[in-house]
RNA sequence: GCCGGCGUAGCUCAGGGGUAGAGCAGCUGAUUCGUAAUCAGCAGGCCGCGGGUUCAAAUCCCAUCGCCGGCUCCA
């Protein structure tokens, strides 16, 4: 006669009796009415369905519409795309194959690396696995004896995961004839995956180390239904055509040049445009904010670099060059002039803070292989600012950028996420300054309220720093704003001023940038609007389009107009028809069609046509100009109106 | 930097050892038209750059530059 347990369910509260040694699919299969279940959480841990109950527990059925659900989904179907592989490739060995953000993947050690059709091989494997429908399975085993398994089956990197494990029992998963090293759960069986695709393939180190054997890693997303992972693939799709690289080419924004040199952007009229609206913006914010605009050059030499530290921890990204014999760094930062304005004469307690503000145009010697369109490049510009202050003041200070950042994010209408970075290997500076400039950025975060990660060992050289990230059209995150704290370089450098107590102190020092380097956030930027600017930011606010050529004199005279009170327009002279015209604008994403036939003439107006189609009706220039300005305003905050340039 | 893929007209792409192709854009002409593509004609190319194999290379091989997807690294 087998003892009863007693098992709450969750999130009911509903208490039920059930035998000793049920599984959680017995305990939830008549709680669960009709739901695909696909695991459970007992007392918290995630757990198989087959797992048996011995003693009492809260237990919470995972269905497929739970967060986890899908996680567990993609971890097995990696473990079944890895049962693929081995059939197909049974000289291959298997490292790690978890579940990520969008999907999942797998990395395999094999002779060769897998091609497009091997992955279609592959993914006509999975089916067959998926249709005869074989149990995960679980197996709980001492570590030794794991070792000892996966060793007699060739997996080295099992064996080498193993032998680091602390803990004395492992768990295995089977699947038919497919073993894997596994925490779980897993789905119930192969059947549960309905709708995968294999999505690419690529070289990933082991381990992500460099040093270490570069491994085939392949790429696939799962979803409980077809209709989701179509959903998904019509988003990539999507995706792509925001795309800023596709469509600085198609609004004739930027481009590259192999004869120029990789990772050199060259901008175009538009994107120039852009560029300089965004840089007087900036501008005008600092000086609001306390900030002094300064300029420095971009060589220097490299004896400066060498003071600085940066010729010791970040030569390998920086450039050199030769005048009279004398070795100089091109600048890869903006920290070192901002250092000399500062020692250029005594300062006093009563001149800090000092805020220096550059846009500085940087070259840093980035891998070949890392450069991606306007978000990772050699050349950039950053709003670059050092702030030099008492210890005193850091935290006033670091709060008071987490603001500016919020701003302006909330201005271009960015949600971002914070990371704090720590202390690296590669590093200089003492323990305790690291200590007391990490717990300066984690304060001043939570004194605002803000949630951060906290990303270890991923510091700059010389300080610890709050990184904000942005995603791109892709779901890719990239870092724009930093705040850095330093409180190595003043000491270098020998900076001090002086106390009320008439003795020399140390200032400290922050590096910071709101938009981060202008190219990476004009990129962000034009996947962010799909190209499509708010009327403050676009580079031509209205296209004038005429009916008939007949009408070209007057829409000359209203260009002038509309110029001259400092709207961005241009005339499409061309002798094409209406609708032609009006196509060509809407594609180049322009935010007003001016359309101007006898009608307008008459009534010496135009009849203004927004982006999405709306017509406005006849109006003035004048009375369109005023229309123009209220919305710069309105879209900028209030920042920005007609006469940024 | 590493692994894989790819460079053909301004753009998007076809052609895979035997005379270089299409659509769009451009130019010229006709059309003068009311809110997402008017018609016709013309022009446009060291097939990324450099070597090699071959009677013959856009095509095969090597090297190089660049681009794309990842890894590592970063704003």
């Amino acid at each position: 006669m087998s003892k009863e347990i007693e098992v709450t369910l969750l999130p009911s509260g509903q208490k039920i009796k059930a035998a000793e040694g049920a599984s959680v699919s017995e305990i939830l299969g008549k709680a669960a009415a009709g739901k695909l279940l696909i695991a459970a959480k007992l007392d918290g841990q995630l757990v198989d369905l087959n797992q048996k109950l011995d003693r009492d527990a809260c237990l919470e059925a995972i269905d497929k519409d739970c967060p986890e659900a899908i996680k567990i989904l993609r971890h097995s179907a990696a473990h079944i795309m890895a049962q693929a592989v081995r059939a197909l490739f049974p000289e291959a060995r298997i490292a790690i194959g978890p579940a990520i953000e969008n999907g999942f993947y797998y990395d395999f050690d094999v002779e060769r690396p897998f091609t497009q059709q091997d992955l279609e091989q592959i993914e006509e494997g999975m089916r067959k696995i998926i249709s005869q429908k074989l149990a995960f399975s679980r197996k709980d085993m001492p570590r030794e004896e794991a070792i000892g398994l996966f060793s007699s089956m060739g997996e080295k990197y099992k064996v080498e995961l193993l032998e680091e494990f602390r803990d004395p029992t492992v768990s295995i998963y089977q699947q038919g004839d497919f073993i894997d090293l596994c925490r779980g759960p897993h789905i119930p069986q192969t059947g549960v995956l309905r709708a995968f695709k294999l999505t690419g393939v690529a070289g990933a180190y082991w381990r992500g180390d460099e040093h270490n054997r570069m491994l085939q890693r392949i790429y696939g997303t799962a979803f409980f239904d077809v209709e989701s992972l179509k959903k998904y693939l019509t988003f990539l799709e999507e995706a792509q055509k925001r795309d800023h690289r596709r469509l600085g080419k198609e609004l004739d924004l930027f481009s590259f040049s192999d004869e120029v040199g990789a990772g050199m952007v060259i901008y175009h009229p538009k994107g120039a445009l852009i560029r300089h609206i965004l840089e007087n913006f900036e501008k005008r914010e600092h000086l609001l904010r306390g900030y002094q605009i300064v300029i420095g050059p971009t060589l220097l030499k490299t004896d400066l670099w060498k003071k600085s530290g940066h010729f010791d921890h970040y030569r390998e990204n920086m450039y050199f060059t030769e005048i009279d014999e004398q070795s100089y760094g091109v600048k890869p930062m903006n920290c070192l002039s901002h250092m000399l304005i500062y020692k250029s004469k005594m300062r006093s307690y009563r001149d800090l803070p000092l805020r220096y503000f550059e846009l500085g145009t940087v070259h840093r010697h980035e891998k070949s292989g890392v450069l991606h369109g306007l978000l990772r490049v050699r050349q950039f510009t950053q709003d670059d600012a050092h702030i030099l202050c008492t210890p005193d003041q850091l935290n006033d200070e670091i709060k008071s950028i987490i603001d500016f950042v919020s701003e302006v994010m909330g201005i271009f209408g960015f949600e971002f996420e914070i990371e704090i970075s720590t202390r690296p290997q590669d590093s200089i500076g003492s323990d305790e300054d690291w200590q007391r400039a990490t717990s300066a950025l984690t304060h001043a975060l939570e004194e605002k309220g803000y949630d951060y990660f906290v990303c270890e060992g991923e510091g700059a050289f010389y300080g610890p720093k709050i990184d904000i990230k942005l995603k791109d059209a892709l779901d890719r995150r990239w870092q724009c704003a930093t705040i850095q704290c330093d409180f190595t370089l003043p000491e270098r450098f020998d900076l001090n001023y002086i106390g009320a107590d008439g003795a020399r102190h140390r200032p400290v020092m922050v590096h910071r940038v709101i938009l981060g380097a202008m190219e990476r956030f004009l990129g962000v930027l034009i996947e962010h609007y799909a190209g499509a600017f708010p009327v403050w930011l676009a580079p031509v606010q209205a296209i004038i389009v005429t009916v008939t050529d007949a009408q070209l004199d007057f829409a000359g005279a209203v260009c002038a107009q509309l110029r001259s009170r400092g709207v961005r327009v241009e005339v499409d002279t061309r002798s094409e028809k209406l609708g032609y015209k009006i196509r060509e604008a809407q594609m180049q994403k322009v935010p007003y069609m001016l359309v101007i036939g006898d009608k307008e003439v008459q009534g010496a107006g135009v009849a203004p046509r927004k982006r999405d189609g709306t017509q406005l009706g006849l109006m003035t220039s004048s009375e369109f100009a005023d229309l123009v300005e209220k919305e710069c305003l309105e879209s900028s905050k209030g920042r920005v109106g007609l006469n940024i340039v």
